[in-house]
DNA sequence: CCAAGTTCGTTCAGATTCATTCAGAAAACC
DNA sequence: GGTTTTCTGAATGAATCTGAACGAACTTGG
């Protein structure tokens, strides 16, 4: 392993976990000690970690006191239930979280949230609503009963066309912000969200393709929320107007989400027959569903069919590694805890609502098209 | 094999990896060393990849050896106008800001800056442009060579009906966030901003003023910024429709922005006669000196005619005291200030663009209409 | 307060990697 | 055909990285 590579991963784990020790990185890195030790040396240098016995903080989380506190709870400290360990003494806010789902595309959410309050010692309560929309104003109320003083949403309860949040999740009696939804009307100008520009992120992925020499590019995309909304819409508006979009969403798909080599030869089909030269993807689980499902003994990859994967979970796994938008899904955890956090700490603080763009990988399933 | 092939190879592994050894690939090309050795160094002279020792790695989301940290001499601190404070101990960042004006609206936003600025040790290089567009990009450029790593940019450089800034605003060689504009198209996904959602302060005046009973609601824009084309648009949108807008801009009148008593005479006459019962006065200095200049001899206030002004810097010391409209300055120099630090700690983090709410300060220069 | 267990900083030696120079081979150009 | 240009590989000394070892410093729990 790269002296660099090592660098980068002590940072990386860094930023998400607020701190890292010696001793892990030794194990996980499997270098010695000293080697761990002048890497922080180096970092520190930089000026991106701070050196605190046993290992190293990010800089800029005020707590020179109890640099020790972050560092010794290991592993994530924090229970969905809520009765976790008081997580550093209670001296940070804590900070209620609602999600339609805990794995997938919430978790690295839920990582950056959960990286960027560690080291303010705050903590996390999570609730996951399995996209019951009907149990969502109760599992709130649980967040606010077990002690959170702001609330960051990603409801279900939402129309899945415009991803505007249902109204009572804009009267809650703390500070909200909403993750990846819009508040409805009479509140957008009083509630605060941060969300992916998914429409860019689609249209990345388009250009790209379009600058490789592609002219028909098909969509796939999963399941019926918002953002799958969303993605269609930046595809629909990027691709070449006057050329009839090739369409295929997983909700009108019999079967989906379970890809039979039937399945694949039937989705193959359409878009030969469409004379599409290249797929976006939308999530990479799909797509990598889509090549173990025989996609590659159909059509040439990337030859006969470029694929684009939205969302950058596993598409650097596959064979061959998949070009993808990265939705920075860390990053909009990030921003919607340190907007709580002003909420929180400066009543009167303004609405906000932003908007983080998506990031594209060009890997080795995008080329020029053969034909 | 052709070095061409060989580079291919190297960026795939790269792209796979993120970082690519040179002994990995000595065994996987069959080449020397000394070969891979040079083909690293093309790629890194195109900017594809970073050397580090025993390989190369991506640019970006990376840490490199010692970028900005140990090449900007913490020497001291080079102010770009008058008096400066030590700037503590040099261990924060170097931001540089660059506003049309350093007084009035922009005061707010350097205010906001600094404040944000002053606990982490950074140091704040301020340049002022006096709404000169050409003189520009030379003191950005003097921006970054006092020292600046991250750069705020507020530029007179834009359209003044969108608030677009000039593309040299995007392209400079460190990470930039606009202030109050928004980025041309090739860069709008690559640069980030931050601004006030000038249209919803407006349509939130309007709205109040509405809700107060009044049906005729003029509008003074000042200046042809594009804070001024935000703020009428806001207003344009939140009038009824069908109604006959009555719009009067300081870039159209004469005179202006010396108000003599002759001069508000006139404007009460169009008020007047176009039967509005409300104003919203695009800022507060102006709704000031209109009432300095005899405007509550001419009519009966807030009887005959509300006022509400936009922005808030003395409309609480008129008398009566103006109901204003309080755009968020501190809050987006507060947040573009993070912004730039994100960017700077963290290479490959995303573009963000931040919309910030204004609010309304009801105080006593409106009432319903006592027509 | 002490004692045990970690963790820290430093030095030294071995291994790897780096930049550079020089020379040979292949391709391109006149 | 001859010359120039480009690409490649060997060789060299210098620079860098890594791990072991040891005494000092720190943390923890009585």
């Amino acid at each position: 392993m790269l002296a660099a590579e090592r660098r980068t991963a002590i940072m990386s784990q860094a930023r998400r976990d607020g701190a890292v020790r010696v001793a892990d990185m030794v194990t996980q890195l499997g270098v010695s000690d000293v080697t761990i030790r002048r890497d922080l040396d180096a970092l520190v240098s930089q000026g991106l970690l701070l050196k605190v016995h046993g290992g190293a903080m990010l800089p800029g989380s005020r707590t020179p006191e109890e640099p020790t506190a972050a560092l010794t709870p290991r592993g994530p400290a924090v229970r969905a239930d809520g009765r976790g360990q008081p997580a550093s003494e209670g001296s940070g806010p804590t900070i209620g979280v609602l999600v339609p789902k805990s794995s997938y595309y919430f978790k690295s959410m839920v990582d950056g949230i959960r990286a960027t309050l560690a080291p303010l010692g705050g903590r996390l309560v999570l609730a996951v609503s399995d996209y019951a929309p009907e149990r969502e104003p109760d599992l709130a109320k649980n967040l606010l009963d077990a002690g959170a003083e702001a609330l960051l949403l990603a409801p279900a309860a939402a129309d899945r066309h415009t991803g505007v949040a249902a109204e009572w999740t804009c009267t809650l009696p703390a500070p909200t912000v909403l993750l990846e939804r819009r508040a409805p009307q009479p509140h957008a100008a009083a509630v605060s969200w941060v969300r992916t520009a998914h429409e860019n992120g689609a249209a990345l992925a388009v250009r790209h393709l379009q600058d490789l020499g592609h002219e028909r590019i098909a969509l796939f995309t999963r399941g019926d929320t918002p953002t799958a909304y969303s993605v269609e819409q930046g595809w629909r508006v990027a691709v070449a107007p006057g050329l009839e979009p090739l369409c295929i969403s997983g909700r009108d798909l019999a079967g989906w989400p379970r890809w039979e080599r039937e399945d694949t030869r039937r989705l193959v089909d359409r878009l030969l027959h469409a004379q599409a030269t290249a797929l976006l993807c939308h999530s990479d689980e799909d797509a990598l569903a889509l090549l173990q499902s025989g996609l590659a003994e159909l059509v040439a990859l990337p030859g006969e069919l470029s694929v684009v994967a939205y969302d950058d979970e596993f598409a650097e796994f596959a064979s061959p590694s998949l070009t993808a938008v990265c939705p920075p899904k860390r990053h909009v955890g990030r921003l919607a805890v340190q907007s709580a956090l002003d909420l929180l700490n400066e009543p009167g603080a303004p609405t906000r609502h932003i908007e983080i763009e998506p990031t594209l990988a060009v890997r080795d399933s995008t080329s020029a098209p053969t034909r």
